[in-house]
DNA sequence: AGGTACCTTCCTACCGGTCGGTAGGGTGGC
DNA sequence: GCCACCCTACCGACCGGTAGGAAGGTACCT
């Protein structure tokens, strides 16, 4: 039934609409879902920041689920578009951990990027599908850092701690920023970041010495 | 206006609600606020929990938004009562940071304690002032990390690290235990309350060496 | 050039349903 | 008879979502 129109797209494109105006009405949803929550959020809301009425909206969205859903989506490409894939791709376990921390630092320090708060504030607004296929994906994210301290670990290079705990801990100090940074303060965002991977890989690794 | 009953109490108590179902119906919503979120759930399900009707609930509760403050509130006292005032009398800075580490990392970790999540997940739930006065209060929190980190500092103890980002790297390892923590799973919160101390006071203090 | 068929875009007007909250009354114990 | 407690029944507001059509562009035909 509802199948036809999105999945097949029989031969050509399917859907004509404007991806610039998609592209919009997401960083709208994702600016305002993030500042009030998704459930707090209606629909109009977001159809008046991009001037549009309801009906016009709905026009590009399939519904305030799926609105959610694609913008989660978005944000865990570019986690791992910027972050896990370039870090999978270095095979000095330490380095590797230290490129961890420092991009998605960097990643989530930066200014309009909503999308990766939502991403870990706003999973119960999804379908249990699709909230499935979206902890699939982060925890794919965790057990790259994880296994990344038990490599370490392995070759004694961190003190001894639970990888589990490790792994969350860092990962909480760095979701944590967008709570208290503020892009226009007294830190800048480099400085925040880098500060972060110190404490944090300090927390994590013995002196080479 | 809406002072009268709370705040003046006119001689006797203006209230002979039962303070056991009162507690009762906070510590249900704290749950269900906690699991689904506040916007996400309705007054009817809280009434649900406790055996009340929607209509019943009210001769308990002042309004909703009332309802989350009051939680918030309350979870701010036993933040006080168990962590923040047990510190401040620890005169050793070094010390004194690691009582909060400890005292908060366990105090989270326990089991059906949902006032302490909600207490950082639904400030946006609030009203202006009510949100200013629970904020106000987190922020003395935060402001006796960030000092007894300065102190640290002062005296040499602590890597070159801002005391604010310190502060809150410390923090979020902390405030993100609920989002993975499992108590029925392989670690005991002891344990987690344990590493976490060791893993953030590691990152923080020099080696006494 | 004018007609017309079709398309994308966006609107007004409306739907059923749920929300937080309340009016007013019943009931049982002291 | 009074009061604490809890109910049924209801309110207006707002929610997510949709039906159906208007506006305006374009492309093709005559």
């Amino acid at each position: 039934m509802e199948t036809e129109a999105r999945t097949m797209s029989v031969a050509g494109n399917s859907s004509p609409r404007d991806p610039d105006k998609i592209a919009e009405i997401f960083r709208a949803a994702a600016r305002i879902f993030n500042t009030k929550g998704f459930h707090a959020t209606s629909i109009n809301e977001i159809a008046d920041a991009v001037h549009l009425t309801k009906a016009g909206l709905y026009y590009y969205i399939q519904g305030k689920q799926d609105l959610l859903y694609r913008i989660m989506d978005y944000a865990m490409d570019a986690l791992e578009g910027e972050v896990i894939q370039p870090a999978e791709s270095i095979a000095d376990p330490e380095e590797r951990l230290r490129a961890i921390v420092a991009g998605h630092a960097n990643l989530i320090t930066q200014a309009g990027v909503h999308e990766l708060t939502i991403l870990v504030n706003e999973l119960e607004g999804l379908s249990p599908e699709q909230r499935r296929q979206i902890t699939e994906r982060q925890a794919h994210y965790v057990d790259l850092v994880r296994e990344t301290i038990d490599t370490l670990k392995a070759r004694g290079r961190v003190h001894d701690v639970d990888s589990t705990v490790g792994a969350f801990g860092l990962l909480g100090m760095i979701l944590w920023v967008p709570r208290w940074f503020d892009a226009k303060g007294r830190l800048s965002s480099q400085e925040v970041a880098d500060q972060l991977t110190e404490l944090a890989l300090r927390g994590l690794l013995r002196e080479p010495a």
